[in-house]
DNA sequence: AGATTGATCCAT
DNA sequence: TGGATCAATCTG
């Protein structure tokens, strides 16, 4: 199967769906230092405006006002005034949601297999704020790619989310996903 | 466990 | 305008 860009209208579903199904996909940065891309095997699904845990849940601002836009839309921020987190804007517009990608697997010869964490994503994909809104569909700077993997539900394990422990009942919903590694 | 770090958001 | 907050990470 032939590598392919993923569209707007895989996005636009609902958004736990989407981020189950983005587990093996890749994240790929066509960047200043040439091409790198990662194995997708773990996210987080912030999903709508009851979601207290979502930066989308105190209504649109400035920032936030990307995620209440088209599916397929990069939504970068700078936490802790350190570290980038990637995001994947999902569902219809007016809807706000995304999904964090919180780790991956480097698929080349690189020096560490594995980036687990979202600074740690971004550090190393070199995303920044000045990607916040690009569009993700295009295939051109940073986008997502299928390249034929299947996954089966069984391999995925499912778990709240970090650093989300001032959201009330929302803070425990398991919608933190991760996928077990090959030599578990 | 504690420090770091600055954009963001909302109340003063 | 000021200050608390923060979808994290590193160092002890």
């Amino acid at each position: 199967m032939a590598h392919s860009v993923l569209t707007r209208a895989y996005f636009r579903r609902p958004t736990v769906l989407v981020a189950r199904s983005l587990l093996g996909k890749y994240l790929v940065r066509n960047g200043e230092s040439g091409v790198l891309s990662g194995r997708i095997v773990e996210v987080e699904a912030y999903v709508g405006p009851r979601d207290r845990a979502s930066h989308a849940s105190r209504g649109r601002t400035k920032r936030t006002e990307v995620m209440f836009g088209p599916a397929g839309v990069a939504y970068v921020y700078l936490v802790y005034g350190m570290y980038h987190c990637f995001n994947v804007v999902t569902e219809r517009i007016g809807y706000p949601a995304a999904i964090l990608v919180r780790a991956v697997e480097i698929d080349s010869s690189a020096p560490t297999p594995l980036i687990d964490g979202p600074g740690r994503v971004c550090r190393v994909f070199q995303i920044d704020r000045s990607l916040d809104r690009l569009d993700l569909t295009l295939g051109q700077s940073l986008w997502l790619e299928d390249r034929g993997e299947r996954v089966s539900d069984s391999k995925i394990a499912a778990f709240p989310r970090i650093g989300v422990d001032y959201a009330g009942k929302w803070a425990v919903k398991p919608w933190r996903f991760r996928l077990q590694r090959a030599n578990g």
